[in-house]
RNA sequence: GCCUGCAUAGCUCAGUGGUAGAGCAUUUGCCUUGUAAGCAAAGGGUCGGGAGUUCAAAUCUCUCUGCAGGCUCCA
């Protein structure tokens, strides 16, 4: 919205002739000459962005009160005047502005409003003092803003990876040759999951929930958005605010949450808490999002969106190096599984912004030392580079490029249980301070995925695998038997993921498709195979070709499958 | 965020001031194939967005966005 304020000796001004076909008649009286002496005259122009009408004419009447005050005079003359701008808002929307804006004058001034949507003529004679001539602009943020949709769908392209730098198996390139995730430059540092990509994520989910149940861990999840009080109470509001989206919500300011330990506390808290209930461990698959720097994104290796395979361990000083044991052993057993080498481990100390005092420190980090030492690893230390509530045992692992990524991470916390004020009741009775251990196997779910695909060069075990089998026929002739065969499969392995190409190519064609995909296991079915009564199978890219009887081969799948070989 | 690059069709890329191209993929025909690319035709583009220089910009300049490597930071 634009006026002008003119502070004006006398106005006088006639509406002569409609000058919008939508405008209502005026009674007799409006219809007459009207005049105001020693008056602020308000040119007004009410534009197109001005959609929040209440939050405009609220910074409209504040404007005007504002100089009336300030030239002392009691009458105001509101007077539409388009000429003001060339992106007018519609005659309603402006007439409301007026009105609302007229109303809420009226509790102080004598105010008079020029009809809107007509010709008038009129006179007025300016004062002449500096502050008898102001122009004014009015913009309310969150209004709507002018746009053009065509422009901004042209704007928002499609994420171009620049490759030139990058192995053949770097998990950016195989993500796209196998379909499995993209990204896109309206949400950067955030991954778009495709089929094939979520399939590997919901089977890395499947086997985390598994071990941990087995692992005696409940498992929960917390909401995305909580107040920042919260994070206030945490430290995080202090520490690692830079790192924080906000957001609101009626008013209050929300934090989208960058760690999923606030909210996991107030389930705690939820119900008084024994040592019977020790050691507590809790997980979390959480997704969380930090306003990271945008030089250091790169693939689903830093990402601003990920997911981490959280939990909290609630346990009592006795019980925390047994944990911490736990905790290391569990972590070793999944890189076992999936024979990933780690580069090293870390033991990051206190760091310059953190949160309790240097007894606490002193503690948190002798223990993990010990812990290692006990556990005979070798590990580098690495100073002040710890949580800002704890010191915390890293373990790195290397990608195709050499360069070391952080996963699992074991934090060994006491000042947040005194933060919030956490308590269990003890054997005597009395209330005490539980130990908080923080701790991550994957790390985040993302990077884990990216250097699991790296580190098979895209052909995942059979149970990773987005599809697992693919049947190939060599003529039409064979493609009802390709058919039965999937059929078949599908009927024995319900769970399998298996797909067939009948396209009208050749063989070879196929096949080259289907290691682009890194499947395991291609069948192919022919006349030969059809009158034997066996399959031909191509195993994860073995040129040699291995001839099954079905019943066999569907034995084998199943057993791989199910034991996650 | 900083430094250095990159952004042309779904993918890989050619085009360096003068009428937007190729291969693969897609669709449609033909072919009926023995383990990483059978043949042909057709469709597919505001050359990442915006601005500037110029008679003329995918090409030169500025700027924004995204990506990549490095720095710094992190799971």
């Amino acid at each position: 919205m634009k006026f002008l304020s003119l502070h004006v000796d006398y106005i006088k001004f006639k509406p002569l002739k409609k000058a919008l076909k939508k405008i209502e008649e005026l009674g007799e009286k409006d219809k007459k000459e009207q005049k105001s002496k020693e008056a602020l005259a308000i040119l007004t122009a009410v534009e197109k962005s001005d959609s929040n009408i209440d939050e405009i004419v609220k910074e409209f009447v504040k404007n005007v009160e504002d100089i009336a005050g300030q030239v002392k005079t009691k009458n105001i003359v509101l007077y539409p005047y388009a000429h003001l701008s060339n992106n007018l808002a519609s005659s309603e929307i402006a007439s409301e502005v007026l009105e609302k804006a007229d109303k809420a004058l009226k509790k102080k001034f004598k105010v008079i409003r020029a009809p809107f949507g007509y010709y008038k003529e009129f006179e007025l004679k300016v004062k002449g003092h500096p502050l008898s001539e102001l122009s004014r602009e009015i913009n309310i943020k969150g209004g709507e803003e002018k746009y053009n949709e065509k422009q901004l769908l042209r704007e928002i392209s499609k994420t171009k990876l620049d490759s030139s730098k990058l192995k053949e198996n770097d998990h950016r390139i195989l993500g796209q040759q196998m379909d499995l995730f993209s990204f896109n430059e309206t949400a950067p540092g955030m991954v778009f999951w495709h089929n094939n990509g979520l399939v590997i994520r919901d089977e890395l989910i499947n086997f985390w929930k598994e071990v941990h149940k087995t692992a005696n861990y409940e498992q929960i999840s917390t909401p995305q958005i909580l107040d920042k009080k919260l994070w206030q109470i945490s430290g995080h509001w202090e520490k690692y605010k830079e790192n924080i989206f906000l957001t609101e919500y009626e008013k209050r300011q929300f934090a989208v949450k960058p760690m999923n330990c606030p909210g996991g506390i107030l389930i705690y808290k939820n119900s008084p808490k024994s040592y019977r209930n020790f050691p507590l461990r809790v997980g979390e698959l959480g997704i969380v999002h930090r306003i990271e720097l945008s030089g250091v994104l790169g693939g689903l290796f830093r990402l601003i969106q990920f997911t981490q395979d959280d939990a909290h361990i609630y346990c009592t000083k006795e019980q925390m190096k047994e944990e911490l044991i736990r905790i290391i052993d569990l972590s070793l057993f999944f890189y076992e599984k999936f024979g990933l080498n780690l580069d090293h481990i870390e033991l990051s100390t206190r760091p310059e912004k953190r949160i309790g005092d240097d007894k606490m420190w002193n503690l948190a980090e002798k223990t993990l030392e010990n812990v290692l030492k006990y556990k005979k690893v070798k590990f580098l230390i690495n100073k002040g580079d710890g949580a800002f509530y704890g010191p915390k045992i890293d373990f790195h692992v290397k990608d195709s490029l050499g360069r070391t990524w952080q996963c699992s991470t074991i934090q060994l916390d006491f000042a947040t249980p005194e933060r919030f004020e956490l308590e269990y009741t003890d054997k005597d009775n009395k209330k005490k301070r539980p130990v908080m251990i923080h701790r991550t196997i994957y790390g985040s779910l993302e990077r884990f995925l990216g250097i699991l695909l790296e580190h098979y060069k895209g052909r995942l075990p059979t149970w990773l695998a987005p599809i697992q089998v693919r049947v190939l026929n060599f003529t039409d002739r064979n493609e009802e038997a390709v058919k039965k065969i999937v059929r078949n499969l599908d009927e024995e392995i319900p769970e399998l993921r298996i797909d067939c190409d009948v396209r009208q190519t050749t063989i070879p064609s196929k096949v080259k498709d289907a290691e682009i995909m890194k499947i395991p296991y291609i069948v192919v079915i022919g006349d030969k195979e059809e009158k034997q009564g066996t399959i031909a199978v191509r195993i994860r890219g073995d040129k040699k070709i291995k001839n099954f009887k079905i019943k066999e081969f569907i034995r084998e799948l199943k057993q791989e499958i199910e034991n996650r070989i």
